[in-house]
DNA sequence: CAACTTGACAACTACTTGGTTGATAAGTAC
DNA sequence: GTACTTATCAACCAAGTAGTTGTCAAGTTG
């Protein structure tokens, strides 16, 4: 499952808009609630403390994207992660923080790892 | 090396602020020509067909976020990939892909991985 | 020294988007 | 039926930013 090199162009593209998806705090926050169990909208707008609208606008997205599956349930909405992956992906990326970090930290405690 | 979970409101914020720098055709283009080695500045732009200034600018952005590293070469700049770990992150994003892209073609052929 | 090349920075415009406010739809309880 | 709850949609504003244009700094060549 490679990656074709040269990238075309119309790929570079969606794999930006999926990465732009989660480049919100909001977003990683909400997803962060769901680890532990489908949630309601309006239940998870008083765990994040911001506007019902604000957080249904970003499971809106979240959802145009496949990351989270919605079901009715009675009068309310429930959303629960669709694809665990994401977890994977923002472990990923806190590995690729420790190492810039480290990075910096070594400029500064003096050349370690240079 | 797990993510602290409930996510410290920092953490969250870091996270997003490194996909985001990859949430960007340009950028993820830029990565991709680099895969092939080192590039000045200008050849880049001339590669992707925009202008020096703007693909300085995607440099710094990504440089910033310690994406990639920068070497001075008589009187050009060279850059080249620092974490090669980006390009696990894209193939993991493809992933996420072709499982959401699957799933929205099952609707359309009939109910076969509902 | 001057002329040229290469890259970075600043200012600006145009576009995108996160969050708010207000209104509307779907569902429940009485 | 009405009253209430829950979620979505639409319109708006403010902040951030991608790309352009112009300019400056660093380095090379003659």
């Amino acid at each position: 499952m490679a990656i074709p090199h040269p990238i075309p162009d119309p790929l570079a593209q969606m794999i930006a808009e999926r990465f732009k998806v989660l480049g919100e705090p909001m977003r990683i926050r909400i997803l962060d609630h769901l680890r532990d169990g489908p949630r309601a909208v309006g239940v998870l707008a008083d765990e994040l403390g911001t506007s019902q609208q604000n957080v249904s606008k970003h499971l809106g997205l979240l959802h145009g994207a496949g990351l989270v599956h919605r079901e009715r349930r009675g009068n309310a909405v429930l959303y629960e992660i669709a694809d665990q992956g994401v977890f994977d992906m923002c472990e990923h990326v806190c590995g690729g923080l420790e190492r810039h970090l480290a990075e910096l930290q070594s400029l500064v405690t003096g050349e370690v790892t240079p």
